[in-house]
DNA sequence: TTTTGTGAACTAGTTCACAGCT
DNA sequence: AGCTGTGAACTAGTTCACAAAA
């Protein structure tokens, strides 16, 4: 019916439920390997056999922002990739800053894996003068976090990771929506508060391992 | 109407949603903080007010486990925090192995909130010779990932992390699988395919990323 | 024929609203 | 009076099933 529309365009992201956001950046990523593959086209029940989702399900999913396949013949790989990335936002480079240099923060601002493909970690801050000025083993240097908000303006940072003890955490997103950012990547065991415009998400290791306790057969 | 049951018992955690199961490791960090500001009771409207979440909601999820509140009163704190420990298994200190001693992986080695609160982190295993025998900051020696099942039997690990890159992820859980461990906590962006038994939940960071990035205003 | 795109049916999860205790 | 526990109502998310297109 609607013919392809100019990417994403004319869709209300807030009205896309995250559930079906993080599915597109399962097919992304999953297209990126076909690519490696030197497949040129994809079915809807092939994708579907890779992760362990309804066929139809990703039909949907990509529907909401146009019509991407061919009837018949399935979508076509390159292309479906590079729809995928305008619609996630990921045709320019976002600078990340991590906000906590303590084991974990560092560990993300020196893991390849976290600063390709879209991102790139441009600051990481801490507020312990022991620690501000030396460098990662990656070689990023550690940042004043009173700095935060001339950075991330200088830089043109958008997202912050925050990797600072739980007591910390509030006054640290809260500095980070100040600072202009408008997404968090949250990793303290905190609930955070902050103003309308900026999302955060949550990522609580602990949970995720007394999640997977609560299933295991007891003794 | 069912008086409080021998916690937990004759309730099959299969049945249970994950959605609930990580609200309890939720609600159990709540009772934690209210413990050490003194609170003595706290009702479920109470509760729902520190997250973002419906009150009935909350009394749902516990009500499922046997009933531990008073009409009129609310949940005695101490009492209720000591019956989630005991629904996420938590009563007994478990074993955890990491699984890939980069960056990440020596990252939550080291990492005291990773540790702490019913989790031991027992081992650190790697397949690089140049790694294998050096220590990490903290202290814990990386072991050689083909004395796995060795070392999970003697010490008694039940969970593992994998935090090895995508393309080696598969292996390490099948070998994970074999060595008896029954949860996963999985940090590469692959899925896994392992027998019913174990149960794997994945971490994507990017996918996090990702997902953050699809909401924040276009330029 | 094959596979998309999508309304309709279904399933899971959340919220409401109130009876039942204390 | 106040707050839990829970059926009933509602909302969101998934799967089915099929018409439409190549």
């Amino acid at each position: 019916m609607a013919r392809a529309r100019p990417l994403g365009t004319g869709v209300s992201r807030g009205a896309v439920s995250e559930l079906t956001a993080s599915r597109l950046s399962l097919y992304l990523r999953c297209l990126s390997e076909l690519e490696g593959e030197g497949a040129t086209h994809v079915s809807s029940s092939n994708l579907a056999r890779r992760f362990d989702l309804n066929a139809a399900q990703i039909r949907k999913d990509l529907a909401i922002f146009g019509e991407f396949g061919v009837r018949g013949v399935g979508y076509e790989v390159g292309t479906l990739k590079r729809h995928l990335q305008s619609i996630l936002g990921l045709d320019q480079t976002r600078k990340v800053a991590i906000i906590g240099a303590g084991h974990l923060g560092q560990a993300l601002a020196d893991s390849g894996g976290f600063a390709s493909g879209g991102f790139r970690i441009a600051a990481l801050f801490d507020d312990d003068p022991q620690k501000i000025g030396s460098r990662t083993r990656g070689g990023l240097v550690v940042q004043d976090v009173r700095r935060l908000r001339e950075v991330v303006a200088r830089e043109g940072i958008e997202i912050g990771v925050i990797t600072v003890p739980a007591p910390a955490a509030q006054e640290v997103a809260q500095r980070c929506a100040s600072a202009g950012l408008r997404a968090l990547l949250n990793f303290a065991p905190a609930r955070l508060t902050v103003p309308a415009e900026v999302r955060v998400k949550n990522v609580d290791l602990k949970e995720h391992l007394e999640t997977l306790c609560f299933y295991m057969p007891r003794a």
